[in-house]
Order: C-alpha cells, then structure tokens, then sequence
DNA sequence: CACCTGATGTCAGCCACTGTCATCAAGTAG
DNA sequence: CTACTTGATGACAGTGGCTGACATCAGGTG
C-alpha cells in the first residue's frame, strides 16, 4: 500500500459534486471539499486550477475524442456533417451517463460562474473542431461556422436531452441538425 | 455644483480600461481602479458586480436594442432573416466606434476570465433574441437554434472585422450569414 | 430648522488562490 | 544496509476580490 490513499483527484471530484449538489456551489469552501476527501485546501489547488475546474476536469478528454473523429471522417462528406458525426459520436458517449450528466448539469445551470466555465469550454471545442476542418482542407469562415453550428446544435440538444426524459440524445441531436438546415435556409 | 464629481460610473469604466492596457487585467487591482477614479474600492463595487463586469456594462442597451429590432421587424421574414437584419443593426452602432471596439477586444481576448464573461453575456443575447422570437410565434427549437446561430456569425464576423482594417462591419456580417447557408446546406 | 435621502467612506472579515518551505514514504544507487 | 533522490502532501503566511454594517454629510423637503 502507499503511502496516499489512491485517486486524490477522483475523490475531489466526487467530494466536491456531493457537496455542491447538498449546499450549492457558492455554500461550498473548498477547505470543505479537501477536507472530505481527505486532503488539504493546498492539495485541491494542486489538481484543479480553481473551484469551477473540478467539475469540468473531463472536458479534455471529450475535446479529444471529438477532434479523432472530425480527422477520421471519410473525405466525401461536407464539413457540417462531418461535424455532425462527431458531435452524435460525443452523444453516444454521453448516452451511459444519463443520470450523472443530470446532477452536474444541475449544478452548473444553479450557477453564473459554473455557466460561464462550461461557455468557454464549448467555445474551445468549437475552436478545436475549426483546427480539424482546417487540418482537412476547409478554409474559414467555412470551418470556424460549422465548429460553431455544431456546438449551437449540441448545446439545444444537450438541454432538450436533460429537460426530457423520454428522447434518446443522439436522435435529439440528429434532429436538431436537421432543424438547422431548415432554419438557415430562410425564406 | 453637486457634493461629488459627477458620472462616478464613467469614471471608473475608462480608468478600469485604461489600467487594463497598461498593466494588464491581472495586474491592475480594484483599489487602484477606484483610486484613479477618486473613489473607493467599496464604491467601486456599488457600481459594477465585480472587476470584470466593468467591462461589460454598456451590454444591457446593445441587448435591448436588438430585441426591439426582432420585436420591430416585418411579419413576413422569416426567423433566420430577423436575426439576421437585428445583428445588421447591432453592426451598424459599433461600426462608429472601431477604435473604441479594438482596445475593449484587445484587453478582453488576453485574458481567460474576460472572455468568459464575454461568452456569458452573448449566451445571454441569444437567450434574449430566441425569447423575442418566440414573442413572434416562432416554436422552439427553431427560435433557439435561429438565435444561437446569429450570434456564431456575429462573432465570427466581428472577430474578422477587428483582425481586418479594410473590411466593414456590417458587410462582414451579411457576407458571413451568407456563408452559414452555404455551409448548413451540406452536401 | 429639523429631517430625510442618497452617494460615498471606513472598517472588519470571509474566502479563493499562491508562493515557499517542510515532511516523509518509497524507490534507487552504491 | 545506507545515503540520496523523488514526488505527493502539509503548514503557513500573504494578496486581493468581494461583502456587510455602520458612519458621514451635502442637498432637498416640509
């Protein structure tokens, strides 16, 4: 055995959701946090850069998983639905984790600062999906527009997906692409 | 002759941007904000939320104006063409203030905590729009994504338009609604 | 003249976050 | 087996954003 206990960072995850969850994210020192899980204050600054990070740890992972698949795409398709593809294959992943995604959510819709930090993790994944059009050839505005539909898309069907308990994510967001194109294409 | 020198909050705003290009937004503290304005941190915060609010004070009326352009705009447009005609117009009023536009962006894209705030509060302006053509009688999801999607092109053009000295505005942001047709049509 | 109002100042305090140094088990070299 | 190194953690002091409570005081009002 080591001399920790193991997974500091999952248990500050853990301790933190539980917490904001029971008394809200402002209610919540972050003493309180490390103090459930077993740590110091000093320690939880030493894997999250801030009180709001914790929550949104997992987002590289996604950006990541995104990215693959706008590079991996076949070279037939348009841009926009090559972003499609890759925002239904994040869809699938979320899938499994209905109820999880619930109570962070949550959390983050009770909270301006929370909101704001989930805004500019999109708006990096928006900017992320843009470089991999890029890297495929599309040229701007073509790639950062798409990037930004995209994201448009996942964000209306993320809430539609949380608000309903009886749609399936990824069809939600097959649709919401579909209600795009006959949005754009106006009168 | 009134007891205090008048237009505290104007004040504070220009010291607040100046000391941010000086120094930078990090560097600079409230303290010395309030201090080159002849005021107090205290008042400081009686009038803006917090450091970065400062900055953003003057987007209530750009948001009330373009909800009374969605409110005022022709019946027989259609929702895409409303947003699109109202960010004309938000277009048209910053266009006289280029320079002004420059400065604010230049402090605003160096720091992380400031672009959060910015992407709140165009968060926010889509709300309002997508609330605004709903008063219209257009159905969700159609009302969101129509508004989600005029604010990817607003900031996509206006993002051109700072980068580029000869490009106006207003053309950019027509140009650029252009192109999310041609790109939301797919294949 | 007494009173009220509203913008501001003063002060104490909480807490997010940081820099710095100490600690100490486990691994590694000799 | 011993000495040295390493890396995660703790301890502690300090900065600064932000808040609550109360004081101040010029000007308006009755």
């Amino acid at each position: 055995m080591g001399r920790w206990e193991p997974n500091a960072r999952g248990r500050l995850e853990r301790a933190a959701l539980d917490l904001y969850l029971e008394r809200g994210f402002e209610q919540t020192t972050v003493a309180e946090i490390a103090g459930r899980a077993g740590l110091t204050e000093r320690t939880f600054f030493r894997y999250f850069a801030d009180k709001r990070e914790v929550l949104f740890w997992g987002s590289a992972a996604l950006q990541e998983h995104l990215v693959d698949a706008v590079a991996g795409a076949p070279d037939c398709l348009a841009p926009i639905d090559v972003i499609a593809g890759a925002v239904e294959v994040a869809g699938e992943r979320m899938q499994e984790r209905r109820e999880g995604a619930r109570r962070r959510q949550a959390v983050i819709v009770a909270n301006a600062e929370l909101r704001e930090r989930e805004l500019i993790k999109l708006a990096n994944l928006s900017a992320a999906l843009a470089g991999a059009l890029r890297e495929r050839g599309v040229d701007d505005p073509a790639a950062s527009l798409a990037a930004e539909a995209g994201i448009a898309v996942f964000k209306i069907a993320f809430q539609r997906w949380i608000d309903d308990d009886d749609r399936d994510l990824t069809s939600l967001i097959r649709e919401s692409f579909g209600d795009l194109k006959a949005v754009t294409a106006g009168t």
